[in-house]
DNA sequence: AAAAAATTTAACCGCACGGTTAAATTTTTT
DNA sequence: AAAAAATTTAACCGTGCGGTTAAATTTTTT
């Protein structure tokens, strides 16, 4: 679990150095809580370099937040366009939002945070322009909506109650810790099964 | 929308007035974010007196998220602790986490911040001691599912199903708007349609 | 070996911000 | 009217941090 991944281009051993400490930084303690010094100490080199790849905080911080989100955010678009049958799609939705969160579960309150604090940057310049497009998966709910294979849900409300179920747990990881009184252990277990209990909740809500 | 409520206490006017702006300037800019200026300069006052009435920024923000916490979290322990049958306290829980937050919409995201950023102060001074005990309805739950009366679901799963639907909505606004192709108006609308379609999608899925 | 690129060292600037202080002024209380 | 409390003004301190610079040293490339 969270380790930081490659981003596109290919880079030097040091912009590799800087680009996982970074990512590391940025993810733990957000953008104003990002310091350069202990990003420059994590990679084990000093400020005058960082600066010397990477010219400001800012551009640092567009680079790895763009390579953060190039790297999952096709992922999730590939399935939710896919010509697969719905229901196998939500499966794989599911098992997949879950699967990519629990490798980087710092990920989803970082991203929400800035996205919260500088939405129109993160839009603008950070955000990947081909965004996940929900129209074959919503003209998917209405045709089984239509033969009764499902009962009638709105589409968009079952998307957001998908990404819900999936993300919150990991954004809302010490409030649930402490009201439902789980020991890491137990935590973890509840990740475990919670792939399974959300596709069994979900298929459960749409019989017809 | 938006606008804080009274602390616990009697205060003065200015006192008042600076527990608005340090309300709205803290949920809107985060702790780091918050600066003792603006809070000052939003009150109408100045820096000066603003340390005169609350020593430090501190003890300002614990003050204020005590208060805020204070005021939210018994509304929804008082409705989970109750003897309410069980389909009417899940029904109840949902109407009032989605009234909640929609009156205090940046809350969510801000309490989910500073908790895991700080997870110790939050817990230890801050969140109130007498958290919503989830004994009773995990009780009632089983219950219900012995009796056959719903399908068989974890509990725990139940739970943490029903918030992450109430709330992630809010936390993840700025997301979902642009995902879903929702102008501002469409969005009022799907978080106006959201309690009853909440409601609907946990009874559908509660079904034996 | 020479040149170029990478890296370090160490000092520095400027600034924003939290916090303080002292004195003056205004408002409220008695 | 006198005393006490509230509020303002304006300057100041210390610090942490983003960013820069210049020179030296090391490593890599040619």
């Amino acid at each position: 679990m969270e380790s930081p991944q490659q981003p596109a281009p290919q880079l030097t051993e040091t912009e590799q150095k800087i680009f996982d400490a970074a990512h590391e930084v940025f993810v733990q303690r957000g953008l104003d809580g990002a310091k350069m010094q202990e990003i420059a100490d994590r990679a084990g080199i000093n400020k005058a370099l960082l600066h010397y790849y990477f010219r400001s905080k800012e551009k640092l911080f567009e680079t790895i937040a763009r390579a953060i989100l190039n790297r999952n955010v096709p992922i999730v678009r590939s399935i939710i366009e896919s010509d697969l049958v719905l229901e196998t799609k939500i499966e794989r939705l599911i098992a997949q939002y879950i699967a990519v969160i629990s490798r980087n579960s710092y990920l989803p309150i970082f991203l929400i945070s800035e996205m919260n604090k500088h939405p129109d940057r993160f839009f603008d310049s950070i955000f990947p322009k081909e965004l996940p497009r929900p129209e074959v998966f919503v003209r998917q709910v209405e045709e089984a909506v239509a033969e009764g294979r499902i009962r009638a849900v709105e589409p968009s409300h079952l998307i957001v109650n998908v990404m819900s179920m999936c993300l919150m747990p990991f954004v809302a990881k010490p409030l649930l810790r402490v009201l439902l009184g789980m020991t890491p252990e137990e935590w973890d277990k509840f990740i475990q099964q919670r792939t399974s209990e959300v596709i069994g909740f979900v298929f459960a809500s749409l019989r017809p």
